[in-house]
DNA sequence: TGATAAACGAGACGGTACGTCCCGTCTTGGA
DNA sequence: TCCAAGACGGGACGTACCGTCTCGTTTATCA
């Protein structure tokens, strides 16, 4: 019978409680090893994430502000201050946590379809009201704080593009596409179109359009392998 | 002795100023005729254009503020609100004055090679420091205002995918392409990466990239034809 | 024949408009004459002040916060730091238009009973409950801030002062006490233990602590002139 | 069966803690008995009246802060608040032990020389840098917090004037000054002048001051059994 | 002499207020 | 009528401390 979690092991003695631990008896045991001290608080951490959420919803990104996330998430300034450097860097995390992690990735055998799938699937979830927002409000933001850039990137963009080359990967296997095709160009091919409409809101995201760009791909890279004879 | 300054004559009489103003003897001179009176002064719109954009070389779009221009400018901040509605609107026309006029269209006799020469141009001049965070601090704004959406599309996108048009219509003209091309998609194609690559940094806009994507392009363009058979 | 301020006066002489301005002559008149500009509000300057007297009378001293007042005030916190370098400063000039402009001079032809009844009546007025705590406060800020202590000596302390040295002016002129009276060391004498027991609270400040104090002063006055002999 | 959290015995086995807890079985168990366990850690006391002195000295006792003391003296906060109750007592403590106790009395054989020796030895000592200011600190605090201006009068004032008590009785018993002398009075005439210059710094705290104000002091007393007849 | 509970360092927490920066509007007097 | 100057009410910024509250880790009694 193990007791789960952090003090040790804890065992039911009849009416007698054991609390064992195992020290580490290791030679480099004795070294000035930080003091434990209080821990974040997953309360705070929470609240202050689903303020964020909420707010956005509400305000928009611009409308954002962090005495309002604080007031909301009944939270002192300091805390956010604590944890997060920058409002984008709250939101990041707000965000990546909520949009990022559901997408999954097609799998029809064909890599026309699946690229179709894929794209049709982001150009949906993005272009939902305070998504959009959302992702241009960052993405200024990243133009004056460069870890900002990296956040987001990290955050949302590398998922997307990772999960389309390994799509394009399979294609190669199966013999769909030359297997020196470049991935990255391909990457920015489909989803710079897509930011492009986003942003300036010129014509639609939609799936006539996803399909189109991903046609436009899949005969520039098959042509391509034969140009190079 | 005479007074400096102003409008009409001054002239000190022992301890008395008069200031005399000579009235247009003209016909037409006594009726009600509503009053001219002081118009926009030139002085102080070119004094505010000139004192935005030496704040965005300085502290890029993001650090701007009106009151730093009105500073700057020596101009009072109710002017600034009296002729734009906002920074954005204020930005849009000192950086359309400095950077869309000059962009000329290439005429190669080659639509793949003109296309590369526009894409190359324009690739080269946005990104030129200030400029592109400039565009994406626009483009930032653009999502909560729509008026500077439009400004903005019109100031500086239009522009170029209209030169693009042209471009490709004389492709069609000469056969290069098929008469059906649809040119939206076209320029969607090849401005699309620009801006993705331009906003998140993650790898260059250099000639190269120009280059392969006038030959996606023009692969994809042609053999969409050939399809629709 | 005086000119009303502001325009000059205005003649229609057939066709020709003659601005006359009357200027004063004296030499320093051709300087540049800063812009006249937006005045302070009266509005807001009275909101301040009684906001502040209302907060004291609520929180004491201490309790009195810049944010706190302007909140009160229906003013921004700007508009008060605009016109007053801290709470001290706006803490007195709040408090010596309330309590000092009506101190009265006695004149009852004895020395010893007008400055029985000045001190009097200061003791009277101080000892009222938010007033000995404000002066408590501006004084310990006045240890900090140099500017503080001397607002707070021109403002509260100097008047007093100069009450009692006419008091002593008009003692010596009747032969009540020597003409070389070190009228310093006197009020010293007479302020400095009611300071005392005001800041420590170990003893009241009533009448029959004033009239011994007047009492032991006329007797170290009085003889102080026959111990040189 | 929950094991109430905290209590229990830690066995050290090679290299395993057991903690082992008895759950109490009967009904009047383990009584109440409070244990006696570690004391007062006279280091971290220590350490704390130092950085106190230090930060006052460096800052002032309106820019003491108890983060700042507890991050010079390596302490947490917590520490200090369980032996103070503010930064007034605790500064109250850490002075008292720094400034009373050297305080010796004066014994020329006459109370005049006595007088202007105290009182000088006095003047002296209060009016280096940092002392007025802690003094008037406190002080001001006194009047919001009363038990901060009990410990004040007991650690500073009292002292002091009992100092005086003692002189002036010695007066007496050798006839200097009559039996019933209002000693109170007496050191209200003496201090507050010194106070009063201290607090508004209008005047410097020299022996000359100090001669003049025994010298009326006596004068007063002196006359004061007279006039009595 | 060994366990144990209070004291300890560290610092996170919800708060209050600070003094600053700008916003967009309003007011003044000069041109 | 426009202009410069800048005061105004307001909102948010990021910082400094407040006093309370966990965390493990000592360490001084007393069983």
């Amino acid at each position: 019978m193990v007791a789960p979690s952090g003090q040790g092991r804890r065992l039911l003695c009849s009416n007698i409680y054991l609390t064992v631990r195992f020290v580490s008896l290791k030679k480099g045991n004795m070294k000035p090893k930080k003091q434990q001290t209080r821990r974040r608080s997953k309360q705070a951490h929470e609240a202050i994430i689903a303020a964020t959420l909420e707010l956005i919803e509400e305000k928009g990104y611009l409308g954002l502000s962090i005495e309002g996330i604080a007031a909301r998430a009944g939270v002192g300034k300091q805390t956010i201050y604590r944890w997060w450097p920058s409002k984008a860097a709250l939101t990041i995390e707000a965000y990546s946590q909520k949009v990022t992690s559901t997408l999954q990735s097609p799998d029809t055998g064909s890599l026309q379809l699946d690229l179709e799938e894929l794209l049709g699937t982001i150009f949906t979830r993005i272009r939902i009201a305070p998504t959009s927002k959302v992702m241009t409000g960052l993405i200024a933001e990243a133009q004056t704080a460069p870890d900002v850039g990296e956040q987001f990137y990290t955050g949302f963009i590398k998922k997307r593009r990772e999960l389309l080359f390994a799509l394009i990967q399979k294609g190669i296997n199966r013999g769909e596409v030359p297997p020196d095709t470049d991935m990255e160009i391909a990457a920015d091919t489909l989803f710079g179109p897509m930011w492009y409409r986003l942003l300036l809101g010129h014509a639609p995201l939609d799936q006539k359009f996803a399909k189109k760009l991903v046609e436009q791909l899949m005969v520039g890279l098959a042509t391509r392998g034969e140009e190079t004879l």
